[in-house]
RNA sequence: GGCGACGUAGCUCAACGGGUUAGAGCAUGUGGCUCAUAUCCACACGGUUGGGGGUUCGAGUCCCUCCGUCGCCA
């Protein structure tokens, strides 16, 4: 019997569309699954979508969409985006499944019978956008909620509750004990969290206010509120209760999550086990976030990066190669495009993309894509595979450790001592020499480590591995991680082909060719209003070093704004301050030339040249343009 | 205000419970090779490890303090 490995990804909800930041979480956890199903682990992967609540009804009404059609969308939005990742999951549980509504409704009985939950009034400053009560210490200066800028309604409503505070001393010796949590200092802030008492988790709504629920089954008039509901999904998403497998694998369950719902997972869902008398969890993975100008992605702010933009144009490995080398497991990363650039070019295309083709290039050229016997090993030739195979225990322990980068770090010395290696023995020069027993066992050798390294990195680079090995005659289905330090392999006499580059290098050009125009088509209004048009003030001009085009302009529209605009050889700065322009807001943001532009200005074209767009009149900067 | 994290070469990061001249990659400079995706290899340049104090034979690593960035809680 294979041993069992059970891994999640958070549900994600679906008030948006998904982003890097459920791409990373998602390409993480996929990269694990493959990883202990090459390690011979029979794998659950499971991932899904969280859609009840209230939010949900807003912004399907906003659409003018019913719930159920709004949540289908969007479930399938991430079901297509995990498709184009190349994510390999076993189960996409959605909470408004039957099965789902099943297990949590079963579970809420349950408790309820056990005298877990108790019936209580609630009085006090209630925020929809939390979609919870907000104590007094969580309003702002002006009584505001602090996330959502709005002001609370004085709501006074009867709830069912779950006291956490009982289990409270239990789960601190638990945590305490255990290494339960990943990486260490989020343990430490969750004792931190235990220190004070927990106060009681309010798991209803009524109906009256939010009907978009699963009903509470001992109380027709409430559907239960979201911690109840979403992380049951572990549960249901391997068929708990009824489905047999169910138990085998809860007990081998490893939670991903990104930081900020640490909480729920590390205090409320532990609890929840406990009370429900079901064993916690293996491990919690928390990850951070990544950052756009040392800012949080948000919609809100712009600068949301679309993963499937990225994979699109450089492929899906390179981006899940680049979000794992570039991310220390739990701490903050910054997702730079031209990082991006310079990682895909120097590590996959230069070092091991490179270090593939030449070999298989003088395997095709000198021997015709056979491989060789091996002739006498010489010292040169062991030091490489040890090397090989110390970069190769350092890759796997690490990998386990969820350290990423340190892992992909190892094995790049490891390609990169294969360069040294082809170098220093020289086959082309073996084969002028008339040496070529000589050179086929360096190729031979080069080969095989080769062949360890597409399957190391396998789980990160699952298309281009798949693809190397094949060249090798060789099938991932039939390899594990204990080939990687077969020698042998590929046999003697097995044919290869050199095929095409593997990660062809970006050039100068491509890097900055823009994204697909648009073809032209017909919009509606509603299109059009999409765009947040305003009128601005230049305040400061400036001209760009290095750039003959390109003007840095400060903007109030009234706050203030940094644009690059490529107008510099029609205007010159001292006659640009103080002009009233058109600006676009909510343009992503991007770097030209290494400068931070957050928006563009509207000019018209000509045979004559360029002009800006200017309001006719004086008008107040921030003005909206319609 | 309480707790915590981080601050190491221009940039991104290493350095197992303190132990020889603090290491890589990228970038820069100079050579070499030519099988290769103008790729690869070698060498060089580059750091009072945020500041100060302490413990120790010895501290990036432990303690105190200050500065800076960030997170959680209040």
């Amino acid at each position: 019997m294979r041993e069992l490995f059970y891994i999640t990804t958070p549900i994600y909800y679906v008030n948006s569309y998904p982003h890097l930041g459920h791409s990373y979480t998602t390409i993480l956890v996929d990269t694990l699954a493959r990883f202990y199903r090459l390690k011979n682990f029979e794998v659950f992967f499971l991932t899904g979508t969280d859609e009840h609540g209230d939010k949900i009804v807003k912004a399907s009404a906003e659409k003018g969409k019913d719930p159920q059609e709004f949540v289908d969308e969007i479930a399938s939005a991430f079901k297509h985006t995990w498709d184009s990742l190349g994510i390999e999951y076993n189960n996409f549980i959605r909470t408004t499944s039957l099965e789902h509504k099943k297990t949590v409704q079963h579970l809420l009985q349950t408790l309820y019978e056990k005298g877990e939950f108790y019936f209580d009034e609630y009085e006090g400053a209630y925020c929809f956008g939390c979609e919870r009560f907000l104590t007094s210490k969580e309003l702002d200066e002006n009584g505001l909620c602090r996330d959502h800028k709005r002001p609370p309604v004085h709501l006074r409503e009867k709830n069912y509750f779950f006291p956490l505070e009982k289990y409270r001393s239990w789960l601190k010796d638990y945590l305490y004990k255990e290494d339960l949590i990943y990486p260490r200092f989020y343990k430490e802030e969750v004792l931190n969290l235990l220190e004070d008492p927990l106060p009681p988790l309010c798991i209803s709504r009524p109906k009256s206010r939010l009907s978009w629920g699963i009903e509470l089954p001992f109380d027709p008039d409430f559907v239960t509120y979201v911690w109840f509901d979403a992380l049951l999904n572990y549960l249901s998403g391997i068929g708990y209760p009824h489905h047999p497998q169910w138990q085998a694998y809860w007990e081998r369950a490893h939670h991903v999550i990104a930081k900020d719902i640490l909480k729920p997972h590390a205090i409320y869902w532990p609890i929840m086990l406990k009370a429900m008398g079901l064993p916690v969890y293996k491990k919690l993975y928390v990850h951070g976030y990544w950052l756009q100008q040392k800012h949080k992605m948000s919609k809100s702010l712009g600068n949301v990066i679309d993963p499937l933009e990225v994979s699109g144009k450089f492929g899906r490995d390179a981006l899940r190669y680049y979000l794992l080398r570039e991310m220390a497991f739990g701490y903050d990363a910054e997702f730079d495009l031209n990082h991006f650039l310079v990682r895909y070019n120097s590590d996959l295309a230069n070092d091991y993309g490179n270090l593939i083709f030449r070999t298989l290039n003088l395997m095709e050229k000198h021997f015709q894509g056979k491989v060789p016997p091996y002739g006498d090993l010489l010292s040169e030739d062991l030091e490489f595979r040890k090397t090989s195979e110390k970069a190769l225990d350092r890759y796997f322990k690490l990998f386990e450790d969820l350290q990423f980068h340190l892992a992909l770090e190892e094995l790049w010395q490891a390609i990169r001592f294969a360069n040294v290696y082809i170098d220093k023995t020289a086959p082309w020069k073996a084969i002028k020499e008339g040496n070529r027993r000589r050179a086929g066992t360096v190729l031979r050798n080069l080969l095989s480590a080769i062949k360890s390294f597409a399957i190391a990195l396998y789980p990160i680079l699952p298309d281009t591995s798949g693809l190397l090995l094949r060249n090798l005659s060789q099938e991932i289905s039939d390899l594990d991680f204990t080939t990687c330090y077969n020698w042998e392999l590929p046999k003697e006499g097995t044919s290869v082909a050199k095929g095409q580059p593997l990660f062809p290098r970006i050039e100068k050009e491509a890097q900055e060719e823009p994204m697909k125009e648009e073809q032209v088509e017909l919009y509606s209004i509603e299109e059009f209003h999409k765009w947040d048009l305003r009128v601005g003030k230049i305040v400061a001009a400036e001209k760009i070093a290095g750039a003959d085009k390109l003007l840095k302009l400060e903007v109030s529209c009234p706050e203030r704004r940094q644009i690059v605009s490529g107008i510099a050889q029609y205007y010159r700065p001292e006659d640009l301050i103080g002009k009233e322009v058109i600006l676009v807001m909510n343009l992503k943001p991007a770097k030209i030339r290494g400068v931070l532009s957050e928006g563009m200005l509207l000019a018209a074209h000509d045979e004559r040249g360029l002009t800006l767009v200017i309001p006719e009149r004086e008008v107040s900067p921030g003005a909206k343009v319609s």
